[in-house]
DNA sequence: CATCAACCTGATCA
DNA sequence: ATGATCAGGTTGA
């Protein structure tokens, strides 16, 4: 299967893989998942066939979503070639609602350290790396999350651990239902907006046509497109400029800044006019 | 419907 | 070294 784990792995739609000797190790359920990069595809160590490839989306065909993409918006077919082999992953609900609850007003590098202290502190111990924790190990426990440092999410995430507990909320129950239900579903949770809803529908159920919207695509969508105004607007416009598989063109415009400054010194563009 | 302060931590700036 | 400032979404006024 084509994937380039570098792009994938590294891109910030999920946490918890680490670089290390020229692989990725991460944790999948209660298995650490080492992957290796190789020509025609990856290698797979840790987990089954089967899991890791239903993670990776095997069944989305690159070919036909990038050149998609690429139709639909001439900025976006530029910048393909430089992340050419980024899969958007098919991630647990659970463990995806949670960890995005907790990515609200934080940059990458925090939710990292919120998401594995919580880990450390609740999940199993795996050998070195820990299991994301069930939502009932989190309540057992929930006295202690004080010392993952969650800040305002603390409380709010506890309650969402407790609502899965004891069933009030299901994260199952949303698998198929469309983008626009999905996402109010998940809105519905204390804490999570159109930004986290759109990240958890793209990252988690599956809605290629989710297009999230945080300060650096804000920027990128002013800088590039010349629009600016509320998530609502900025969120129509794009939905319809970059087509059904919208989310594949966010992640590609995520990246246009290191893209783009890399082609110019390579000498294969000029810098563009907004530079 | 738009605006805006408050929320918490860590990084960066004086 | 210490304090000020800022970045990052959501909520409710």
């Amino acid at each position: 299967m084509e994937v380039d784990l570098d792009s994938t792995l590294g891109c910030g739609q999920a946490h918890r893989w680490i670089r290390r000797d020229g692989s990725w190790e991460g944790v999948l359920g209660d298995s650490v998942v080492t992957l290796t990069q190789t020509a025609d595809g990856f290698e797979c160590e840790g987990c089954s066939e089967d899991r890791i490839l239903s993670y990776m989306r095997a069944d989305d065909d690159l070919d036909t979503i990038y050149w998609e993409c690429a139709e639909a918006d001439p900025l976006v077919a530029r910048l393909i070639d430089g992340c050419w082999g980024l899969r958007i992953l098919r991630q647990d609900h659970w463990e995806c609602i949670a960890t995005y609850m907790l990515a609200v007003n934080a940059n990458v590098k925090r939710i990292g350290a919120m998401v594995e202290s919580v880990c450390r502190e609740f999940g199993d111990d795996l050998g070195g790396r820990h299991s994301f924790p069930t939502p009932e190990q989190i309540v057992a426990g929930k006295d202690r999350i004080c010392v993952c440092k969650l800040g305002y999410r603390q409380d709010r995430f506890v309650r969402f651990a407790q609502a899965v507990a004891d069933g009030s909320f299901d994260p199952d129950a949303l698998e198929g239902m469309g983008y626009e239900g999905c996402v109010a579903e998940l809105q519905s949770i204390e804490g999570i907006g159109p930004k986290v809803a759109d990240c958890i529908a793209l990252f988690s159920y599956g809605h290629l046509d989710a297009f999230p919207i945080d300060a650096r695509i804000g920027h990128v969508l002013k800088e590039h497109y010349g629009i600016e105004g509320s998530y609502r607007r900025l969120s129509e416009f794009a939905r319809s400029r970059f087509g059904r598989y919208c989310g594949y063109s966010q992640e590609f415009l995520y990246h246009s800044e290191s893209i783009l400054g890399s082609q110019v010194q390579a000498g294969g563009l000029q810098p563009n006019s907004t530079s």
